[in-house]
RNA sequence: GGUGGUAUAGCCAAGUGGUAAGGCAGAGGUCUGCAAAACCUUCAUCGUCGGUUCGAAUCCGAUUACCACCUCCA
């Protein structure tokens, strides 16, 4: 029984789909104005290996995720680089897609751009006036959170506390214009020069939260099950998507809210945020950090924990990645003289830990738990593979589960270098002549010479085999 | 001020009443001509104080520290 933590009732539930088998889900996208960081990838990492898990599981995943691709940021910095909003949305949009292909993030089943919907964001707007949840003002349209007699239910505050901390920041002209300082924008009025589309209200654009609404609804409907994010996005973004949805539409909007943790970085233990100013993005690391370890970190840190972001923190990572590496291909290598055949006691002890490994991600993705069943597989693989007698069979199917529950986070496991490469294999040979002729000085000089090329040789019962180094 | 979260070995990190999973690093060992890889063994009493209980890392109270949200942010 899958259960998730709901942020709405701060308690896990037992998952349970609209529609049996299927899973409708919406995650927040980034703001296309920068390249995204690598807190923007925990996002994206921990759905997408929570989409593979209800994958694994048998699910069919309709997964919605969206690129906001109008706001002041946007309008900002396209500005500064001399080239039209569009543009900058195309620019980051196609950055996004190759850097999350290089953590490899399964593509979604839609990517809605905001511009994209703005007519149906202006139809969505103009219902909420007719029901008197919103109201235009010189050009722009405020939501009345008043008017909306749960507001607050997500993030768990009361209004008249968020009125208080809303009212300290009454010094600009917009909240001059709200009836109430916790009222926000649906639409606002463009300034000369800015981007618009023509409204109702006059040329604008659609304020933050507005596109959310429409975009999760037009492809899921007016209720669906999960609606992630980050855990920032809880107040005021999904407070006011809920506000919106529920407002029009008059159902419940999501049926589990789910939100990742934070990346920390530096000594301070900080968040990282493009507004801090301390953010690493992706599309730098990865020249410098193999995508594939960083995607096995961040996978394996349960979605809700917040991830410490350090050197030594990778390099851990990257040393357990290839310790399961070594498994999958130790076990490869007595594919060759292995027999036909099963034992089954192993594959017993396989499915076991099948088993424990889904227990564990059952219960609200407990990676943690998840991957040490892993690792126990690739201990029973290594042992298996030490044999020597082995069965075919049975390596197969250890090799496949190993890489199956990977998979669910990610990571996709390589076969080994082919023993084709003539120079290689020559000098190999040479040193197994070394070897028998007790030429040790020799054997030793040429296993150096290739360590220099970045080959390591290793001697086993069954012969000696090569990998390239790390 | 309001609302949450976190505190477990050198590091990362599981664990909601019965004497602390797993990984990395460290130590010892097996295998090897020597290595490498692998395997085996070993390494903590759970922020602090008090309480409940036959028994608590796990429940209750207090306390300390750090983080986040309440304003754009994954």
């Amino acid at each position: 029984m899958l259960k998730v933590f709901n942020t709405m009732t701060r308690q896990k539930e037992t998952f349970e789909p609209m529609t049996p088998g299927v899973v409708n889900m919406y995650v927040c996208g980034p703001t296309v104005y920068n390249y995204i960081h690598i807190g923007n990838a925990r996002s994206v990492i921990a759905f997408d290996t929570i989409r593979r898990y209800f994958e694994y599981r048998g699910y069919q995943v309709k997964y919605v995720s969206n690129f906001t691709d109008v706001d002041d940021k946007m309008i900002r910095e396209a500005h500064k680089e001399g080239i039209t909003v569009p543009e900058l949305g195309d620019k980051f949009i196609q950055a996004f897609k190759e850097d999350t292909a290089a953590l490899n993030i399964e593509p979604a089943t839609a990517n809605p751009r905001a511009t994209d919907f703005i007519q149906e964001i202006v139809s969505f707007i103009e219902k909420l006036i007719t029901k008197g949840y919103a109201y235009p003002v010189d050009g722009d349209v405020y939501y009345r959170a008043h008017k909306f007699a749960d507001y607050g239910k997500l993030s768990h505050q009361n209004i008249d506390e968020l009125e208080e901390g809303a009212s300290q920041h009454t010094n600009d002209e917009e909240t001059a214009r709200k009836e109430d300082p916790i009222d926000f924008a649906l639409w606002k009025g463009a300034k000369p020069g800015e981007i618009s589309w023509p409204s109702p209200w006059g040329a604008g654009r659609p304020g933050w939260h507005i596109e959310c609404s429409v975009m999760s609804t037009h492809f899921l409907g007016d209720t669906f099950d999960i609606h992630g994010g980050g855990e920032d996005l809880t107040f005021p973004h999904h407070e006011n998507e809920i506000a919106q949805s529920e407002a029009e539409t008059g159902k419940p909007f999501v049926h589990y809210w789910m939100h990742n943790g934070f990346v920390t970085v530096g000594d301070e233990n900080q968040k990282m945020s493009k507004s801090l100013g301390n953010f690493v993005t992706v599309h730098d690391l990865i020249k410098t950090v193999d995508p594939q370890t960083l995607r096995f970190f961040m996978a394996t840190t349960q979605y809700r924990r917040p991830i410490q972001y350090t050197q030594q923190n990778i390099d851990t990572a990257a040393r357990n990645l290839q310790r399961l590496q070594t498994a999958y291909d130790n076990m490869g290598y007595r594919l060759k003289d292995a027999e036909a055949g099963n034992d089954p006691k192993t594959e017993q002890e396989t499915r076991q830990l099948v088993a424990d490994y889904i227990d564990a991600m059952d219960d609200d993705f407990n990676v943690q738990n998840g991957v040490s069943k892993v690792y126990d597989l690739a201990r029973l693989g290594n042992v298996y593979a030490e044999r020597s007698f082995v069965l075919k069979g049975t390596l197969e199917f250890m090799r496949q589960t190993l890489a199956d529950l990977l998979g669910v986070f990610g990571v996709v496991l390589t076969e080994a270098d082919s023993l084709d490469d003539d120079h290689i294999q020559s000098l190999i040979d040479e040193r197994i002549q070394a070897r028998q002729d007790r030429n040790f000085q020799r054997s030793d000089e040429i296993r150096e010479q290739l360590k220099n090329q970045g080959i390591i040789l290793e001697d086993t019962p069954q012969g000696t085999r090569w990998r390239k180094e790390n």
